[in-house]
DNA sequence: CGTGAATGCGCAATCGTTTGTGCATCCGCC
DNA sequence: GGCGGATGCACAAACGATTGCGCATTCACG
């Protein structure tokens, strides 16, 4: 299988009749080094020639950076994370970096697995979007010795993040609601301890504070980010004696779990109540009825954070702080104004 | 931030007494190699208290091999290469390898890709669930003289593989709609070129056959793995002078486009038409109605891929080739007997 | 024509590990 | 007490690259 030997540097140099650090310095393009151009384009041709491929291992060795980028996520079901880790490889290849993929899983400490990423330069930098949203995660990172950029995460201290602008999102989708008419809005909250969560509840609040309404906790029900907290939160939403006409829910997830619910409730949808979610995703597309959805840019987050890493660890940024903003709403079948019984 | 430089195996040795290379032995337990359990202790007892890692990247350089898998996908949007990732995360975990993820692009030949990372055993194996799955894919590994592992996959002529009984799992579906009284049934097919694709069409086509029908060809629509093109798949099948009575849809994506289209003609599921899917996904339960699916093994395919990589690599097995079997029905509500039109 | 500064390259150390080999020391045995 | 074979460890050479430094050669200039 691995037929001939693989051609390494003083194989170029021996062949072009350099040293091997003339070789180096040339095909490394050294800056303020001086070659003469014939030596230059014999190095350069005889490399070309021998199909020579730096020894990426014994680089990192010497110049201890790898090159290589580690991202930790703690789930792949919820097509967030797959988006980010899309627009992190992307970024990340761009730059010339790979991408180190890590579980770290359900917030169990994640025992060592930074410290393992980050020993021996095995990862340069690491992309953060663990569950685990707190000053303890802060620290087992400081503790393993690690850069690293938050992604869709936000924790006080910790200076590099790129996240989403939560709290206008949630605004902005309120505010679509309360422009169609409706006055009883529910809110399927994320985890309202996180930053997504917290961020989220608190523009919805605002929307409605803006439009003149006194936020009512009753329709504020805590649905994390799966299918049945969501239809769990819906349940809880349609005993109340005064249900709301429309439902913002935090995520596609527990959007799917509202529509869920209200089909086996018999609500009809949009009819007696609309439905719409923050994060558009295939997904959406795909329910019956299609969710209308507040479209956030969660594959540019990956790009943008892989990229200000590679800023940091290249010294072309002193920090990374980024705050991305919605992209506007994707008007689908799940939202329509309220039913006029209130004027009537 | 990288405030204690990390300790060094010398640094170990040293304070333990010793010569690098005696820690070394002692530390990796070097097989046949006696140490006085004095000495041994010692060494232990330092590194342990030092807290000593060994630099992954001094010992890959060394020993050239880098205890790190690649694991090359054509995306992240489609839920099955989420699960086979996950599976290979947790598995090459679990044997001590970390997981460089790669997007390759678009059957766009991917020009390098796999040199970029055999090339110094940056990874010592690959697994591999492109799309293109021919003879040119085989070659492309071949020239990067890299060991490799398909994934969902199967190539003539490629010996290592780990793929789904995508027969079996068909014709265990078409069983069921059989079962159920339907007689016309129609397939939205994946990629017929392929491996997946072509094996679940012939799945199909055998269960009819077994119970005295004969496939009508009309009746087959290639929708890819698409909402889309399950979409137009399913729309192409509505237009029959004959309609089907159920619809076996090759993957939950297509099989989402298909319940699209049928609410979009106002077909009723399953009173007018039964639906299901091959591959059961988080995303079936959230479809309205939710879809009837086959179980398959995905998570499990990646870790028994990455488990036979390892194995290949570590020779422990001079092959592997396994064809997983499908798991089971998961009977929801978009199945049930068809109208007893034709008994009236 | 002699001197000093550029210019272009090679020498050798180094990154942190693994591993082949050789030198002591110790034991038992005759 | 001398000898042979274990036994336990240290020495040193790799792996393939990068990089500080110093030695030639060349050139310009007085």
């Amino acid at each position: 299988m691995k037929n001939k030997k693989a051609v390494r540097l003083k194989d170029v140099a021996e062949a072009a009749g350099v040293d091997a650090s003339t070789a180096s310095r040339v095909l490394n393009n050294e800056a303020g080094h001086r070659a003469a151009a014939d030596t230059r384009d014999r190095i350069l041709a005889v490399a070309d020639e021998l199909g020579y491929r730096p020894n990426a291992i014994a680089r990192a060795l010497r110049t201890s950076r790898s090159k290589t980028l580690g991202i930790a996520v703690p789930q792949l079901d919820n097509p967030v994370f797959a988006q980010i880790i899309l627009g992190a490889t992307s970024a990340a290849h761009a730059r010339g970096y790979e991408l180190l993929i890590s579980l770290v899983e359900n917030a169990a400490g994640g025992s060592g697995v930074y410290e393992r990423l980050a020993e021996a330069n095995r990862v340069d930098g690491l992309l953060v979007s663990t569950l685990e949203e707190d000053a303890s995660l802060r620290r087992t990172l400081q503790r393993a010795a690690v850069r690293y950029v938050l992604v869709n995460r936000k924790i006080r201290g910790v200076a590099n993040f790129v996240a989403l602008d939560n709290f206008a999102a949630a605004r902005e989708a309120t505010g679509y609601l309360l422009s169609l008419g409706h006055r009883r809005i529910g809110h399927l909250a994320g985890r309202i301890t996180g930053y997504n969560g917290s961020q989220r509840l608190a523009g919805y609040q605002a929307a409605l504070r803006e439009a003149g309404i006194e936020p009512d906790p009753a329709l504020v029900s805590e649905a994390g980010y799966t299918l049945e907290g969501g239809v769990r939160a819906t349940e809880a939403m349609l005993a109340l004696r005064r249900r709301p006409t429309a439902i913002l829910a935090a995520t596609v997830l527990s959007g799917s779990g509202a529509l869920k619910a209200l089909h086996a409730a018999g609500v009809a949808v949009p009819a007696d109540m609309s439905v719409m979610c923050i994060h558009d995703m295939p997904i959406a597309d795909m329910l019956q009825p299609a969710l209308t959805a507040l479209r956030m840019p969660a594959q540019q987050m990956g790009a943008v954070a892989t990229d200000g890493l590679v800023d940091l660890l290249e010294g072309k940024a002193d920090s990374i702080a980024r705050v991305l903003q919605p992209e506007g709403l994707v008007v689908r079948a799940s939202t329509a104004p309220p039913r006029t019984r209130s004027r009537s």
